[in-house]
DNA sequence: AAGACACGCAACCGCAAACAA
DNA sequence: ATTGTTTGCGGTTGCGTGTCT
């Protein structure tokens, strides 16, 4: 159920549309994240409002940033949560409360924005409506609960759920997940422009796999996979065999490239 | 066929932390 | 030490689409 950019002047909020400074809000257009997504690749992130004004777009750096982060990454996973992955954010929720963006960290390919309102539009629910049939009888919504503390029938619920997640076993997190960055290895636009992705890549090390894109008019851009990431020790654990488990479980193809536009 | 309702997703808002001057 | 700016996060809202009546 994607919705359909109304992008254009409209759809930005009750923006009358005279004013060329004005701030645009709402939907991006297509040609909103060609820019964003060109300017990121070439010449990367110094601050997020440069980059809204570099790029031409009269969008905040803010609304750069989230754009960015939840759509035009190319790292991002574009199928939809699979059952495993659903066990995941479960187990994952239990143990670290809302910390969606902590949660995220944790699933490659997925935003916390992603993560985020898949519990609140479907795991939530069916938590909810669990408890109900459960026998508890409690607002079914709780409305603006969604933390993990719960009421018994609802906690009895949740216990049901989340046995899959736990008896499953998760796959236990590898020390190092595959991340993706972009470079410019081609026909750079302007000479001399660094082609390094500044605060996008700003932790990664070498590279390994690859693959291509084109991104404007001629340049061919090669998104590189990471995968000497440092992560926390305090949930990361060496085992050996648990990268290519994640990796195929998680990453089964690159996902970049031919489904950007 | 048409309207009402429910659902899912993208994006905004407000706040706090981090950082720079 | 203070102030201003930027970034990151979680909660919430708005809207397009699908389904039901």
């Amino acid at each position: 159920m994607v919705r359909k950019p109304s992008h254009g002047d409209t759809a930005g909020a009750g923006n009358g549309g005279t004013e060329a400074t004005k701030e645009r809000k709402g939907l991006w257009s297509p040609e909103e994240d060609e820019r964003l997504f060109a300017q990121i690749t070439y010449h990367g992130v110094s601050t997020w409002s440069s980059v809204a004004q570099l790029a031409g777009l009269r969008r905040s750096g803010k609304s750069c940033r989230l754009r960015w982060m939840n759509y035009l990454r190319p790292d991002l996973k574009k199928e939809p949560i699979s059952k495993r992955e659903e066990e995941i954010i479960i187990s994952l929720q239990r143990s670290l409360g809302n910390r969606w963006s902590a949660i995220a960290a944790r699933m490659p390919g997925r935003t916390d924005n992603e993560i985020k309102n898949y519990w609140n539009s479907r795991i939530r629910k069916r938590l909810n409506a669990a408890a109900k049939s459960g026998g508890g009888g409690g607002d079914g919504g709780s409305s603006s609960s969604t933390e993990p503390a719960a009421p018994a029938a609802e906690e009895k619920a949740e216990a049901e759920l989340t046995n899959a997640a736990t008896e499953a076993a998760p796959l236990p997190i590898p020390a190092r997940f595959p991340m993706f960055a972009c470079q410019v290895l081609d026909g750079a636009g302007d000479g001399g422009s660094e082609s390094t992705p500044s605060s996008t890549t700003s932790t990664q090390q070498n590279s390994g796999d690859e693959s291509e894109a084109s991104v404007g008019d001629s340049d061919t851009i090669h998104f590189l996979s990471f995968d000497d990431l440092d992560y926390p020790a305090d949930f990361l654990v060496d085992v050996p065999g648990a990268m290519d488990a994640w990796e195929s479980e998680l990453y089964p193809a690159n996902p970049m490239s031919s489904s950007l536009y």
